[in-house]
DNA sequence: AATGGCGCACTCTACG
DNA sequence: CGTAGAGTGCGC
């Protein structure tokens, strides 16, 4: 690796220091650069130097800069005000930014050290906690060495067992310890334990430091470790999913439904993942010390090596090319690759950042208007479809109008919404006239054709250097080493294109620019309007539109697309080059959802072996929100509405309760501490409460408890529930019943079962296959009846 | 203290 | 009971 694996800044006795681990030892030296930002001010008692820059906003600026330079960051932190201009930017980033070659000096070049981390935890009925619930098993494995695993010999002790490993990974002495999902579980369970066992964290650190949990400070939840001295690399959070957020472009072609470990590791065909059932799950304790837990946790640390080498070599090539040191780039947030890179270029011109976009235009930068959705046909296309998408659609919108914050101004705003128009000053000046309807004002931008922008100069750059890699990629064995680095390479290449419109309209970006983000958004509208029009113009053909794609049937070939969208662009754009070019995918069969703009399904033409897969778009009938037998209804049933059609046999099997697991009906909440509730009859405090009843425990604020819907039944008779219960018994019985993957499905008797035929009849419903469900089915035969 | 963007479907909760 | 607004999930 040609980068350090940590670096970060600190200060002693006053002075500016910075700290550099590489080859499992630190460096501490005196930062090569001190802290400073730009002032229309002198600073008394502060190093001010006069300097010769200009301002990326107030361009007409004709007052002096500052460069006002600190003896430390506190020092900085303690003068920054209103009036100083880049003054946000840490000490750590202004030496990736103003010096990227010093850090380069001190690479990690030693093979790196890279443990993969799991633990079992006892569980008896209920989801362990590290209060009451020891560590029952740990495994690790180096690089490729054999996986080892320790386990406690007993449920409720695991002193000697983590003093044994962390003694052990101590003597490994890994740079890099790599989780799944270690960040929210594995690190602050092992901490906690540690607590209860008064054993000090600071055996896995290099520096003597303890393990700290960085907290997100808008959720609380952990979003980070840091572990002194070395890289934690949590493969879940940093690469699979992140909350809501999708982290890999990879994945995307698998359409995973769960993000689990196991999932994840199957989907990539990792060989012998092991599942255990949720019974054994929910009851750890019953396989402590046995050949079974080995064999399960070996499974998982087979998992975490396994994605690891799938996902890390690329993060250390983003840290390479990037020239960041490696726990930077894990634990960088999608922005800081944008943040970094412009700082760079602007500071290379002698720009300084002076607002950020927000700053610049607050009420343009709160309401602005994005992509255009739109759906046109619904209904079932059983002789197939095309998906047209545009290229790239919005990097190559930067490349195509020159798009840059130092080329793009908002000249101003107007109150009246007109068509999208352009227009080309005597000066080679391009002009946009963009209605958006969220701001409800048009939008009149101007775009300096001169001279090319950094910010489209290094789009091109990056789009030509990916397109050189991919055809040297086939060129290569897919198995090699060397196609493996070009795809790593490749991937983070367009990972940072495609961030790098995000980072234009971002709030809080310094080298942002709200006036490239709506030009290119609302060009986006523009053309995908266009083309609708052009594909239109003889016969209703499109289906749907959205972002930088058009579903249609039929339509003029690819070819006929390209000519009329060339010339298009060519007079729009008063240009003789067309940076905007089409894909087109066809699909055997497609269901768009009625009165909905973005749910619908596909069918994928047959791959080498004949398989079709169905494509599930949208979250109403992704069912996410929803119980599994309504997911599953969609799944099964829709297959067969693409393909062989559906019948009422096929549906008849889902209306029978006799068919449903407890899992199948069972749905989840996640609860607030009970307190916070304003409605003492909520959900959410209904289980609560009867978890309280069942297993005597306070449920943590964020736990999500499973429950069944079931009907209210009649009085249960006062002398039978009031044992124990010293407050009046409520007369009304719960409609939701808790339940743990300890129950099972003939513990609930009263199960609503209306209810659940209820979500098959939706599912259906969805699928526009109401007139299946029996409830019309019955109502067509009585009317037949009442006919005679 | 530090955060890529917006659009649409859907659920949940508070409140009248 | 109906509904507005917040929150979540998915998609591009």
């Amino acid at each position: 690796m040609i980068v350090p694996l940590v670096a970060e800044s600190l200060v002693t006795d006053g002075r500016q220091k910075v700290k550099i681990w590489r080859n499992g030892e630190a460096v501490v030296i005196d930062s090569p650069l001190l802290p400073y930002f730009y002032s229309p001010l002198e600073i008394p008692m502060v190093r001010s130097e006069l300097v010769k820059k200009t301002l990326l906003y107030e361009t007409d600026y004709s007052g002096d800069i500052y460069k006002c330079v600190f003896r430390n960051e506190n020092d900085l932190r303690k003068n920054a005000s209103k009036n100083a201009w880049e003054s946000r930017v840490k000490l750590i980033d202004r030496l990736y930014i103003d010096i990227p070659e010093y850090i380069i000096q001190y690479p990690n070049n030693n093979e790196l050290r890279i443990l993969s981390l799991d633990i079992e935890v006892d569980s008896f009925l209920t989801f362990p906690n590290a209060v009451e619930n020891a560590i029952i098993a740990i495994g690790i494995q180096l690089n490729d060495m054999p996986i080892e695993i320790y386990m406690a010999k007993k449920h409720n002790d695991d002193r000697d067992l983590l003093i044994e490993v962390f003694k052990r990974i101590k003597e490994l002495d890994p740079d890099i310890i790599v989780t799944y999902n270690g960040i929210r579980f594995d690190m602050p369970y092992i901490c906690d334990r540690c607590k209860y066992n008064r054993i000090s964290t600071t055996w896995l650190t290099r520096d003597g430091t303890d393990v700290e949990h960085i907290e997100d400070h808008t959720t609380g939840e952990y979003k980070a470790t840091n572990i002194g001295g070395r890289v934690h690399y949590d493969i879940m959070v940093r690469s699979v999913k992140d909350g809501q957020k999708v982290r890999d472009q990879n994945l995307f072609q698998f359409n995973l439904k769960h993000f689990d470990m196991k999932s994840v590791a199957k989907a990539y065909n990792c060989p012998d993942v092991i599942k255990e059932s949720q019974e054994v799950m929910s009851n750890m304790r019953s396989i402590v010390n046995t050949k079974q837990l080995h064999d399960y946790l070996e499974s998982d640390i087979r998992c975490t090596t396994y994605l690891r080498k799938i996902y890390l070599p690329a993060i250390i090539k983003q840290a390479e090319n990037l020239q960041v040191p490696l726990n930077t780039v894990v634990n960088m947030t999608p922005s800081y690759t944008g943040s970094i890179i412009f700082a760079r270029k602007f500071g290379a011109i002698d720009i300084v950042g002076d607002m950020t976009v927000g700053e610049a235009h607050p009420f343009l930068s709160a309401n602005k208007q994005g992509a255009w959705v739109q759906t046109y046909r619904t209904g079932l296309f059983k002789d197939g479809l095309r998906d047209i998408d545009v290229t790239s659609f919005y990097p190559n919108l930067i490349l195509q109008l020159n798009l840059c914050p130092t080329t793009t101004k908002i000249l101003r705003t107007e109150d009246e919404l007109k068509p999208y128009s352009t227009h080309m000053t005597e000066d080679n000046h391009l002009q946009l006239s963009i209605p958006d309807e969220r701001a409800n004002c048009q939008i009149i931008i101007d775009i300096n054709m001169n001279k090319q922008g950094i910010a489209s100069a290094f789009v091109a750059e990056l789009m030509r250097d990916r397109a050189e890699i991919k055809k040297r990629m086939k060129t290569l064995d897919k198995n090699s080493p060397e196609y493996a680095d070009c795809d790593a390479n490749q991937l983070n290449l367009k990972i940072i294109i495609n961030s790098l419109t995000g980072f234009f309209g971002m709030q809080y970006s310094l080298f942002g620019s709200l006036a490239a983000y709506i030009a290119i958004t609302g060009s986006g509208r523009y053309l995908l309007r266009q083309m609708k029009d052009f594909l239109d113009k003889d016969e209703e053909r499109v289906i749907a539109c959205n972002t930088d794609g058009i579903y249609l049937t039929g339509g003029p070939s690819l070819d006929e697309i390209h000519e009329w969208l060339e010339a298009f662009i060519k007079e729009k754009y008063f240009c003789d080059k067309s940076y905007i070019w089409l894909e087109d995918t066809p699909y055997s069969a497609g269901y768009f959802q009625k009165n909905a703009e973005k749910h619908y399904l596909l069918l994928t033409k047959p791959d080498k072996n004949g398989k079709q897969d169905l494509i599930i778009h949208g979250g109403g009938l992704k069912g996410s929100a929803k119980i599994p037998l309504y997911s599953a209804v969609i799944d099964e049933i829709g297959l067969k509405l693409l393909t062989t059609g559906v019948t009422e046999a096929d549906v008849e099997k889902f209306y029978n309760s006799a068919n449903w697991s407890l899992e199948d009906v069972t749905f989840g909440r996640t609860v607030k501490q009970r307190d916070s509730y304003k409605n003492g009859g909520e959900l959410g405090v209904q289980l609560i409460d009867q978890y309280k009843d069942r297993f005597d425990k306070v449920v943590h604020s964020g736990t999500r408890l499973n429950y069944v819907k079931v009907s209210p039944t009649k009085k249960v008779a006062k002398h039978t529930i009031r044992r124990k219960v010293k407050v009046p018994v409520e007369e009304k019985t719960s409609e939701y019943k808790l339940v743990t993957i300890f129950d099972k499905l003939s513990d609930v008797p009263n199960l609503d079962l209306d209810y659940y035929k209820a979500e098959v009849d939706k599912a259906l419903e969805r699928l526009d296959l109401a007139d299946l469900c029996p409830k019309t089915q019955v109502a067509k035969e009585q009317k037949s009846l009442f006919d005679f």
